[in-house]
DNA sequence: AAAAGTGTCAACCGCCGGTGC
DNA sequence: AGCACCGGCGGTTGACACTTT
């Protein structure tokens, strides 16, 4: 929490670091107030506050917002969040805009303090978890609205039942039929994740990849039930 | 009681993409 | 096209709290 402990100036810039104090979260509210959100750089001019504007923004999405839930997650959470992160790998901005009140921030510290000891996973330079690594970006450039999109998720099954299923979507009518399949591989996780058939990618090779690249709001019917 | 070890999480850093000039 | 600026992201750090010895 804000203190004035510890809190230093650096020799080569005049921006403060460390926690914030009572005094500096009440200037920037107070900014945010009158302002609004967003030319974060203009705040240390405006307000004499010396912090940049990436650690306003920062303490304004992370702390400050009125949106923010603070206190334990929820079983229903943590669900959500292992669900998504098998889906998404580390793209926690994208995971925490599905977990309300809970910024990417949090998500990402939860996973890398609760969720990945209890599931087991040992921290490292997983490029294969970290999905979002090896996005095409041919894919990338092609897609970049929802309707774009023709789709393609496959699933290499040797448990769960489908060897290999591939859903493809032609507007959005179409996708919202198809994402219900999508939907359904999604949902037969069982409560047990480590035993989860879906879990391990290396054994799934689950290509979210694809998954990933829809932009955010686009996501929105195939989440609908998660 | 105190030192050492461990866990938690707020905040920082570097990088990248978008935008405007 | 090239540059600067800004906002956003994921990885990492470090201060503090808590637990163990």
């Amino acid at each position: 929490m804000a203190t004035l402990s510890t809190a230093k100036m650096t020799e080569k810039s005049e921006h403060k670091k460390g926690l914030w104090t009572v005094e500096e979260d009440r200037i920037l509210m107070d900014y945010i107030g009158v302002h609004g959100k967003g030319k974060w750089n203009r705040i240390s001019k405006v307000t004499g506050l010396k912090r940049c504007g990436k650690s306003c923004r920062l303490r304004w999405i992370n702390y400050l917002s009125p949106g923010v839930k603070r206190g334990d997650f929820s079983e229903e959470e943590n669900d959500l969040i292992i669900r998504l992160h098998n889906l998404l790998g580390n793209r926690w901005s994208l995971i925490a805009g599905r977990v309300p009140g809970r910024t990417d921030n949090q998500v990402k510290n939860h996973w890398n303090t609760h969720l990945s000891k209890k599931l087991g996973i040992k921290k490292g330079k997983n490029k294969d978890s970290a999905s979002s690594q090896i996005l095409s970006k041919e894919f990338k450039q092609s897609c970049s609205t929802a309707r774009d999109l023709n789709f393609t998720i496959s699933h290499n099954y040797d448990g769960g039942g489908v060897s290999q299923k591939e859903i493809t979507g032609e507007g959005e009518t179409q996708n919202a039929v198809d994402f219900k399949d999508a939907q359904e591989l999604i949902t037969q996780s069982d409560d047990d994740y480590e035993n989860s058939s879906w879990f391990f990618q290396s054994d799934l090779k689950l290509q979210t990849p694809n998954v990933m690249e829809f932009p955010d709001e686009s996501l929105d019917f195939f989440w609908h039930d998660l």
